[in-house]
DNA sequence: ACCTTGATGGCACCAGGTGACATCACTCGA
DNA sequence: TCGAGTGATGTCACCTGGTGCCATCAAGGT
């Protein structure tokens, strides 16, 4: 993390991040699978806290508002201060695609865990992947509304309204079709 | 795609690629940036595609009803026929995470760039960014349903089935809380 | 004391990717 | 017709991420 907030995550050497470690470089890819793989490590934990959650919500919940639960709790621990380690790291992968790509597989893993987290509560296939991703995505753009809002904002807060959003616009996907668009939950 | 379907993405050396093209390693990474970006070098014709058709939809469409437009006009053409390449491709890239780390990233560029395309048309920044995101998330399921399902149904027909299954499912995600599902603070 | 085991170091090596320079074909204006 | 300019390609050297293989070393058990 020093080395590549100082000199960015491209200019960082392996063999640097070794040394500064004292280690070899040999010895962090026992380590660590990849470069990237330092700033993803704690990943597995995320993921479990959000599974173990959406497992532990109230059974008869929908789908989406189990999912909305699970990541909310996530959102309620893991990324309790605005100004944490979290942002730091987010500020790190911004700055560079290849951490971009490997933050978007972390995601996808996460919606995949979720998926079975679901299944396991009953839900089918179908609607357990849709659940899953909605709320993956809902998640995603909630970091980003956070990160860049006022500090005083919680994540939890900012994700609950996300979800909400999500909702109202998805509402209106029949809308120019020929089914009647109103007869739905905005009526 | 010859070499990557006969021997696998890892397998296959840059070096053998040039040389079956008739070309140098060098010359290779002329055109291409990466190895991977082979296969995803079309991507940019769809994504123009899909921005285009997103920006021409009938004015005073719903956000979400006019990237569901703008897919939709992407199903119907580029992925007409079920086994045609995109088919052959999509195998190669299941085969290979660094190939799925790729797609996830011109997936979420492909989001971006629709992100634009509804800001174009008037749609605020944080109602288009959710309606970009949760349009592409319905199109990757879509696209995974149609891959995974029989022939004779068109990717146009999974897609628009998709995304009144991510409005249903989106819709109770209130559930269980305290406020009544319909009244938001926007009310 | 001896052996096993796990973590580390050392080293050679492969492959993806880049920079710098030479070459070659092609076009265009004097 | 010729020479300059331009763009695509080839050649070569080089860096770095990543892996396989074997040596080493400390700890713990017998």
């Amino acid at each position: 993390m020093e080395l590549y907030t100082e000199r960015g995550f491209e200019q960082t050497t392996v063999a640097e991040i070794a040394e500064r470690a004292g280690l070899t470089k040999r010895t962090f890819f026992r380590h660590y699978t990849d470069k990237r793989d330092v700033l993803f490590a704690g990943a597995a934990a995320l993921q479990t806290l959000v599974v173990d959650s959406v497992a532990a919500a109230p059974p008869g919940l929908a789908p989406i508002a189990a999912v909305a639960e699970g990541l909310g709790t996530a959102a309620a621990t893991t990324f309790a201060d605005h100004d944490g380690v979290p942002r730091a790291r987010q500020a790190v992968i911004e700055a560079n695609p290849e951490l971009q790509e490997r933050e978007l597989v972390k995601l996808a893993t996460l919606g995949a865990a979720v998926t079975e987290a679901l299944r396991g509560r009953g839900v089918d296939g179908p609607t357990a992947r849709l659940a899953a991703e909605a709320g993956i995505t809902a998640f995603r753009i909630a970091f980003e509304r956070w990160i860049t809002g006022p500090p005083e904002r919680a994540l939890h807060a900012v994700l609950r309204e996300t979800f909400d959003d999500l909702r109202d616009v998805t509402s209106r996907v029949a809308e120019g079709r020929g089914a009647s668009p109103g007869a739905r939950a905005d009526a």
